[in-house]
DNA sequence: TAAATTTTTTAGACTAATCTAAATTTGATA
DNA sequence: TATCAAATTTAGATTAGTCTAAAAAATTTA
């Protein structure tokens, strides 16, 4: 049984590792719990005994086969209760990520089991990130950021890169969520913003926002 | 805010002073906590400093006013929580307690108010336990032990005293639940066992069980 | 490639919650 | 009411997770 620490540790390493490829270096992992990095070493040597990461001195750490099953465990957690959030108890996208953090660490594998059927198996959470099933097993998009995205091509947002809650109500603002259909009108050379139409109303984004919307083209 | 342990403590002190009126001596504590008695002391002492407990050495702790605030929050998250994984999630009400006593710990004011508001602000929790409203004010029924219900006068089962999984799952085997009407057909002086009808069965209970079931009369 | 900078680790200390063992207080009993 | 047993507290140690400061290794840069 993990203990609360090492389950927030185990997380931001699957999380590090996914967008980082590989292994992930002491600091990442500091900057992302919110720790200084001597306590992130003694941590991954503490995972390292209990064969949850692969260690070396200097060469930061990589999940085991266990390790990403821990983490992928505690992933699906999160996102189910996020959806739960949202669904039935009236959250809305930017407010869920706190609570589901203290949701997530719940043992019962019932509870989660249940909860899962109770939303009828969602495939996706709020922000439309995948959620592993029983199996641990999860089907991501095919997507690309709206930065990719070509002119006068038709796509639909179906992710967020950034899920701060100033982004999302960003995003509220802009009528733009999960399902909106987006068109890139007008691309501007000078700063890369862009006109598009999202939904049916047109409005210009900046570059960087545009970077942390996902479209399936 | 409160640590976990100190949740766990101040819910201890409350129930053990419900029973034993006023106030709670440290072993009892240390019994329903799972700890050592010396430990129990150096909490007492931490929660009185927070205000939370009026503690005399050697005396024992009561709450104060905040104290049973606190303990009561933390009451009604359990009650809540229990109603919706028998409500929605397939939990029977021997299940329930395990999970609970995580879920309790949760801290979102919002959550707890709108899982309150998705149950329909249910009064009492599956084992009839009253649930604190928002205002943390609960009103319990007017209610007696199984063993007080006078000869032939029909009362309906609305609680039981002993939690535990064994005596809740024994009631299941004997269809006797929240709601069940009851009625004493015979009650043997030799051993103070009874002969009852639960339902639309007669049933042989011993006085032991007899005790741990309150009745509406 | 040597020096400088950055990253990482080690060493030692701190806090909260716990424990054991010993000392103290209370309350029951003879 | 003096003694004894039970309950309670104190003292000191332990564990997990964290920290700071200093040392060591890796990486970048000149």
């Amino acid at each position: 049984m993990q203990s609360l620490s090492t389950e927030d540790y185990l997380k931001a390493i699957y999380h590090a590792s996914q967008s980082d490829r590989g292994t992930v270096a002491t600091t990442s992992i500091a900057n992302k719990i919110g720790a200084k990095p001597s306590s992130v070493t003694d941590m991954f040597k503490k995972l390292s005994e209990q064969k949850l990461v692969k260690y070396e001195k200097y060469q930061g750490v990589s999940l085991t086969n266990e390790g990403v099953k821990t983490a992928l465990r505690i992933v699906r957690k999160h996102r189910l209760w996020e959806s739960f959030l949202v669904s039935h108890l009236n959250f809305n996208w930017d407010e869920v990520h706190q609570v589901a953090e203290q949701l997530e660490h719940i043992q019962s594998e019932k509870l989660t089991n249940e909860l899962e059927r109770f939303l009828d198996y969602p495939t996706h959470d709020p922000h439309g990130d995948p959620i592993p099933n029983r199996a641990l097993f999860m089907k991501s998009y095919n997507k690309i950021l709206l930065t990719e995205l070509p002119l006068n091509k038709e796509g639909v947002c179906i992710g967020v890169k950034d899920n701060s809650p100033d982004f999302l109500r960003y995003l509220d603002r802009r009528k733009i969520g999960i399902g909106t259909p987006i068109l890139v009108l007008h691309r501007e050379n000078f700063d890369q913003s862009l006109h598009i139409q999202a939904g049916n109303s047109t409005l210009m984004i900046t570059q960087k926002t545009a970077e942390n919307i996902y479209i399936k083209p």
